[in-house]
DNA sequence: CTTGAAATTGACGTTAACGTAAACGTCAAC
DNA sequence: GTTGACGTTTACGTTAACGTCAATTTCAAG
C-alpha cells in the first residue's frame, strides 16, 4: 500500500477526490516563474504551503494566492505592499474598530489604484494617438497601415 | 554687467521673455525627487539638458519629459523601457519602413497597456467589493461607515 | 542497487535604481 | 574674505528581488 507519494504523483492520482494538490515545480511552470521565486515568496511570508516532511504541498487556495501575488507584481506593487494587501483580506473583522480601520485602508488603497488608472488611461491615450497619426501618415503615402 | 547667473537667478529674471528655464534643484523640488535622481536619469540617457559651463539648464521641454518619465515609473516601467518608449516618439519617421516599424511597436505597447488595464480594473473591483462588504457589515451593526 | 528526477537548505552573486559621502568650484551676501 | 547656498564629479554603499551554485535527501523505476 502506498503511504507516501511525490507531489507530482499526488497531483496525478485521485481525479475524483477533488482537493487538488500542486507541486512547487508544477506551479512554477504554470505561472512562468522559477521554484526559487516561489520559495522566496514563502520566506517573505506571502504563502505558507503545507508540508509533507520537507516537501511543500500547494492547495488550490495557495495557487489562487500565488496568482494574486503575481498580478500585484504586474501592477507594480512591491512584495511588502502585496503582503499588506493580502493581510487586508485576513485581518480580524470582529470588532467595529477593526472594521473601520479595514474600511479606511481599503479606501486609501482604492484611491491609489484610481490614480494609477488615470495615469494609465492618459498613457494609453497618448500611444493611441501615435498609432492614429502614424496610420494616417502611411495612408497619406498610399500604404496600407495593416499590410506587411 | 551680469554675464553669469545661477540657474535660480535665471529662472527669476526675464518674466516677459517666456522661454522659462529650470535649475536641477527646482525640478527636484517640484517633482518630489532628488537631484541625484535627475542626474542619474541623465547618465542613463533619458534627458539631455543644456549646459552653461558645468551647470545644467532645463527647458520646459525637459520638464515635460521628466514628468513623462516619472509617470512611466509610476506605471511600473523600468528606466530602459522608458527610454525605449521615449525613443518611439523621436525615431526617424521619413521612410515607410520606419513608419511601419513604429506602428508595430506602438501597437505592441498598447496591447501591453490594455492588459495592465484589465489587471488593474479587476484589482480595483476586488477592493471595491471589500469596501462594500465592510460598509454593509458596519451598517448591520448600526455603525455609520462614514463616521469616525 | 544504482540511477535519475524532483525536492530540500544554505550561501553567495547580480541587477536596477538610486543614496550617501568626499572633495571641489562659483557666486551673492555679510 | 569667509560663509552659505547651490552647483559639480567620482566613487562606493544599499535595497529588493530574485539567480545560481553546491551539497544533500527522497522516492520510483530499471
Amino acid at each position: 500500500m502506498v503511504l507516501l507519494m511525490t507531489a507530482a504523483a499526488a497531483s496525478q492520482a485521485a481525479t475524483h477526490d477533488l482537493p487538488r494538490i500542486y507541486s512547487i515545480a508544477e506551479l512554477a511552470r504554470e505561472f512562468g516563474i522559477t521554484v526559487r521565486t516561489i520559495r522566496f515568496y514563502e520566506d517573505e511570508g506571502l504563502i505558507k504551503p503545507r508540508r509533507q516532511g520537507l516537501t511543500r504541498l500547494y492547495t488550490a487556495g495557495d495557487r489562487t494566492r500565488l496568482s494574486w501575488i503575481l498580478r500585484g507584481k504586474r501592477l507594480g506593487f512591491s512584495l511588502s505592499e502585496i503582503r499588506e494587501l493580502l493581510d487586508l483580506y485576513q485581518v480580524d473583522r470582529t470588532g467595529v474598530q477593526q472594521l473601520r480601520e479595514l474600511l479606511r485602508r481599503s479606501r486609501v488603497h482604492i484611491e491609489d489604484l484610481e490614480r494609477r488608472r488615470a495615469d494609465l488611461d492618459q498613457h494609453i491615450a497618448e500611444f493611441k494617438d501615435v498609432e492614429a497619426q502614424v496610420s494616417q501618415e502611411l495612408r497619406g503615402r498610399g500604404a496600407d497601415p495593416n499590410g506587411d
